[in-house]
DNA sequence: ATCCCGCCCTGAGCGC
DNA sequence: TGCGCTCAGGGCGGGA
């Protein structure tokens, strides 16, 4: 469910309220939580307590909190994971996976996770960038991304546009949503080849991407429902801005035509039938 | 090496 | 009411 636009967001929450705060202990309640930390439970909670968050980073959807032991905890909210900071006297949540406590008895962290796809680990001296995250690419709101290698990279790919937007491994941070609303703003369908696209036309779809992404984060990102909120558990509203994704049916925000959905990596895609034609030809 | 598919889960909403 | 089906914002492993 979270891209980089709701991450980021959780981000800055965490940063706000859990940087510095030394953790005084931590509770798995569900093992597939932490299904990534390959020592078990137990190893988890004993490598954490007693550690001080000295901060909280994100490349792409991935986060982590970086420990003053070097380590880090890195997580990834999946489709449906929440990182809540409750009170103590908060009752537990149906699908309260992990819980960490604090030695100055304040908010406790929570990792809320219905589907289970998320997950929290330690990264071993992960603090700086954790080796589990390594193969992640950088993001486009990241100073150190580049835009030309990103722009060679895509107009090598033998697929379409739409699955490279989608691959972490050349730009991170984008999911089904802002690839939807990135194509859209670009006037190009999703199926066009990647191999295909001019350099100009590759660079304003990196343009394009970008502007959404840093829109959404103003807005708190997209909450559809319940399931994406920040860590006070409040909704941001960048559902109101969105083009395509979502709107089947409802008139282009452009030329007016009525905006249509089709399966794509067994997911849906929206997009305007007249600003956004098919191509003829598709990757093979 | 590169690309693509199936799968990992739970719950909401819908039609019957 | 209740059943069964579809759908949901992601990423990985492994096969082709």
């Amino acid at each position: 469910m979270p891209e980089l636009p709701e991450v980021e967001t959780v981000r800055q929450g965490l940063d706000t309220w859990v940087t510095g705060r030394t953790i005084a202990s931590v509770e798995v309640r569900h093992p597939r939580a932490i299904r990534r930390h390959l020592p078990g439970d137990a190893h988890f909670a004993a490598v954490l307590t007693g550690r001080t968050v000295t901060g909280v980073s994100r490349r792409g959807k991935y986060l982590w909190l970086p420990l003053d032991s070097g380590d880090a905890i890195v997580g990834h909210l999946g489709m449906s994971g929440q990182l809540l900071l409750q009170p103590a006297d908060a009752p537990d949540e149906t699908h309260l996976r992990v819980r960490f406590t604090f030695t100055d008895g304040g908010a406790q962290l929570r990792f809320v996770d219905q589907r289970t796809f998320g997950g929290l680990a330690v990264s071993e001296g992960g603090a700086v960038l954790p080796g589990e995250i390594a193969h992640i690419a950088r993001d486009p709101l990241d100073p150190l991304f580049s835009d030309e290698d990103f722009v060679a990279a895509l107009r090598r790919k033998r697929t379409e546009v739409k699955r490279a937007l989608l691959d972490q491994t050349l730009l991170s941070g984008v999911g089904n949503i802002y690839a939807d609303e990135a194509l859209w703003r670009a006037r190009l369908h999703g199926a066009r080849a990647a191999d295909a696209l001019t350099g100009p036309a590759a660079r304003r779809l990196l343009g394009h991407v970008r502007d959404v992404l840093r829109e959404a984060i103003v807005a708190g990102g997209t909450s559809f429902d319940a399931l994406y909120v920040n860590v006070n558990g409040e909704s941001g509203y960048f559902d109101r801005s969105l083009d395509a994704y979502g709107r089947e049916g409802l008139p282009c925000h452009r030329c007016g035509t009525a905006i249509r959905r089709e399966q794509f990596m067994n997911r849906s895609s929206y997009s305007c039938p007249r600003c956004q034609p098919r191509p003829r030809r598709t990757p093979r």
